[in-house]
RNA sequence: GGUCCGGUGGCAGAGUGGUGAUGCAGCGGACUGCAAAUCCGCGAAUGUGGGUUCGAUUCCCGCCCGGACCUCCA
């Protein structure tokens, strides 16, 4: 097998990925915050690493990836305040969506997935040790973390601690140190969720809870960190600062992978322009495998425009590959072909060019491709349901029994070469999402809605 | 303003220092009663100006255009 490439946020560039214990990759990727549903920027970034996922689990011996869920912040905080509903209950039911959502778009559950309030001592102890090598210090009921201890901050983002400083357009708090001085813990008071602390009752800033789960269950050094590319900074540069001054000479996580931002039907997705595409919706419109390609067809990396005509084409596309698995798909396969290809760096839409290619073949009446085609869907999380599903199931109506009877109909009338009754039943058809296919073997339908 | 990323056919979207993948759409043909699907074929692109090179879409520089990020916190 050939190499597998990863382009590191850290070196900017492609680089050979070895795991630092060949036995087992460890994986930490960045989950949801639970306050609203899943949107499809965040589909995303779920979906192109679970396909890495699927691809260092075919080649490694083991994989251990652990995916965060974010139960306490201060956005949580604000929707219960505003809605009245207790903040469990909306992690709860919003955990919920996202599992279900996740589902639905083919994802695999992580090994694990570690929720923040379950993990506030942890954090606590990160602190501490913090706190221990002065590299953090408590300020009006707030601990610190002092930028200016770590020297090497800034290696992720590029960003140096001097031009933050001179670039802060925010008002700095008149406590810090040094402006670019971020929040570890911070006092609550008694509406808001807090834990006792050495620094009293409070509750955890954003970035501390990452640091403390990676560490907890993958060590104080792992192989590969990923989120999207607007979490470089500063979420995970603080990250990085917390963890490797808790444990120097750790160096964190080795790889650091980032995927571009959405655009939706061209425009720049924000709540403000409206155009704010929950994954919901967007399942609202298409099956999850549809979503999934769209997701798919752009490199990771590149930013990529999520609108109704990638959707169409998408269907399309997935139409193909399932006609070329319903004609032939009995053999062992290996998808080493398209593995190859994603181990470019994940260039999903090479593989996918090279799944076309086997597509053509299958068609012509190669078995094997056939197999392989379905084999590269596996590592895609593409392909997982049988053609007669895709083409035909699902989509509500039991209206199966009425569509046979009008196709033997329509059977008898070209019999008879009654071709205006026949063009009348499968136009008829037609309007209800129902198309029909005369072949060799007789006529088959499918649905195209 | 600072830092960084990107500009490939009508659209989407890869690779590559030496005749520019793949998909969708379009056009012509085969097949079909007609379609659908499938197959065959066709047209169509590397933002711009320089540089390096025998040769640049690929490497370097300028320019233009587009995009991302520039924290804490209420």
């Amino acid at each position: 097998m050939s190499d597998l490439l990863l382009h590191n946020s850290l070196s900017r560039g492609k680089e050979r990925f070895e795991p630092a214990d060949p036995g087992c990759v460890r994986m930490y990727v960045c989950g949801p915050t639970v306050y609203d549903l899943a949107h499809i920027g965040n589909a995303r970034a779920m979906a192109v690493f679970d396909v890495l996922y699927r691809m260092l689990r075919a080649r490694f011996p083991r994989v251990f990836y652990v995916r965060n869920i974010t139960d306490v912040d201060d956005k949580i905080n604000e929707r219960a305040r505003t809605s009245g509903e207790p903040i469990a209950s909306i992690t709860a039911r919003t955990i919920a969506d996202f599992h279900a959502d996740m589902a639905a778009l083919g994802c695999l559950p992580p090994d694990i997935e570690p929720r923040a309030t379950a993990h506030i001592p942890d954090m606590i102890a990160l602190i501490e040790r913090l706190m221990a090598s002065g590299h953090a210090y408590a300020a009006s009921g707030h601990v610190l973390f002092a930028v200016g201890s770590f020297p090497a901050y800034g290696m992720l983002s590029g960003y140096s601690a001097e031009e933050l400083q001179a670039g802060a357009r925010v008002e700095v708090a008149p406590f810090k140190r040094h402006p670019g001085d971020f929040v570890l813990w911070k006092p609550s008071t008694p509406d808001m969720p807090g834990w006792d602390s050495p620094w009293g009752r409070g509750r955890p800033g954003w970035h501390i809870e990452c640091s403390a789960m990676s560490w907890r269950y993958l060590g104080e050094t792992f192989d590969i960190h990923g989120g999207g590319r607007d979490l470089i900074f500063p979420h995970h540069e603080n990250e990085i600062a917390q963890s490797c001054c808790a444990f120097p000479g750790s160096g964190f996580a080795r790889v650091w992978l980032h995927n571009g931002m959405l655009r939706v039907n061209g425009e720049k997705m924000s709540k403000s322009l409206g155009n704010f595409l929950t994954l919901r919706d967007a399942l609202a419109r298409a099956p999850g495998e549809v979503v999934r390609l769209v997701l798919l067809r752009t490199h990771y990396r590149a930013e990529l425009d999520f609108s109704d005509l990638a959707l169409g084409e998408a269907r399309r596309e997935l139409d193909r590959f399932y006609r070329a698995l319903e004609r032939h798909d009995d053999v062992q396969a290996s998808g080493d072909a398209i593995l190859r290809t994603l181990c470019d760096d994940i260039n999903t839409p090479g593989a996918l060019a090279a799944m076309h290619g086997l597509a053509d073949a299958a068609l012509a009446g190669d078995r094997r491709a056939g197999s392989e085609l379905r084999a590269g869907g596996d590592l895609f999380g593409l392909l997982q349901q049988s053609p007669a599903a895709w083409f035909r199931g699902a989509s509500g109506s039991d209206d199966v029994g009425a569509i046979n009877a009008a196709i033997a109909e329509r059977r008898q009338a070209r019999e008879a070469r009654n071709f205006a009754r026949a063009d009348q039943i499968r136009a008829a058809l037609a309007g209800r999402g129902i198309l029909l296919e005369d072949g060799p073997a007789g006529t088959t339908w499918r649905r195209t809605s």
